[in-house]
DNA sequence: ATTTTGGTTCTTTTGTTTGAGAACTAAAAA
DNA sequence: TTTTTAGTTCTCAAACAAAAGAACCAAAAT
């Protein structure tokens, strides 16, 4: 049976806060932590919601959920009902690919706005108008800085 | 009077719905979005709440809070008690640092995570060193392109 | 002196999130 | 065939968030 230490469900607790604050509800969130942080790489429905301390229902809405965002994944055994859940190591960097395209959404909300503004309002326009060349420089940028990253390692 | 036309009014929810979904409660963000999108700097407590239909004690926590948390600023006219609510440009761009700040945070729990993790599940260790070590690169290399952008301008 | 303006604060209401728990189901084991 | 396993689904209650509204207050205007 698996048993967390001390430090581990702690670190259940850090990243379960992190996530509730990010994007995930509570339940999930300390799903997700556990999935990282467990001994082993794959748990069991059973494991999840014993561990964890919460009610079967709490654990199958926020497995599906994940499930259904591509946070969490499952294998299974030949011959076995059961599922082995795990998280999907990509997520963790999906989420910067969110973070990236949210950028870009609100730069297009901040073009908009300029817009809409009387050219009287001159100071703030300009202000505007720079943080928009700022986050098209770097929606520019950053791409090729993943691709400095992606060659370095060979 | 101020008097927004209906393409500043979606804006104002669009813009709204976009604040909401990052950090603000949804009057406060509404608020937000107005002073961003009204045609005027500056706008008094009460074109706010009547132009968004929202009470006065709404709009009056909505207001204290951002100027609480810097995104809202006021003027005063010698002479006139009323105060004139405007947003802090510096506030779109204090959005990114918090972005980049809670990169380092996200890393700083990956590294225990790595550290607590047994051997035994070398593959997901890997995965893992590799998103911290992207993480690493990234904030070390963001900075210079900042500075690469600060220095554009000239 | 009293009214108006520009808010603030308190209480109440309303809506939403969250998760427990019990009842259920389908597959497999006994 | 009955029981166990591995979940799912539904209903409900508790907790919390958000905002309305009314009462309030201090400064300025009348």
């Amino acid at each position: 049976m698996l048993k967390l230490s001390d430090k581990q469900l702690k670190l259940v607790e850090d990243l379960g806060i992190y996530y509730e604050k990010s994007d995930l509800q509570p339940a999930a969130a300390r799903i997700y932590a556990l999935l990282m942080v467990a001994d082993r790489n794959e748990l069991t429905f059973e494991e999840i919601y014993e561990n964890l301390n919460i009610s079967k229902s709490a654990a199958s809405n926020a497995l599906n959920l994940m499930i259904g965002t591509q946070r969490v994944d499952y294998i299974t055994k030949p011959g076995e009902r059961k599922r082995y859940f795990r998280c999907k190591v990509e997520s963790l960097t999906d989420g910067m690919g969110k973070t990236l395209h949210n950028l870009v959404v609100f730069n297009n909300l901040l073009k908009e706005v300029i817009e809409l503004r009387p050219k009287e309002t001159k100071e703030f326009n300009d202000n505007l108008k720079e943080v928009v060349g700022f986050l098209d420089f770097m929606s520019l940028e950053l791409p090729n800085l993943v691709k400095k990253w992606e060659n370095r390692k060979k």
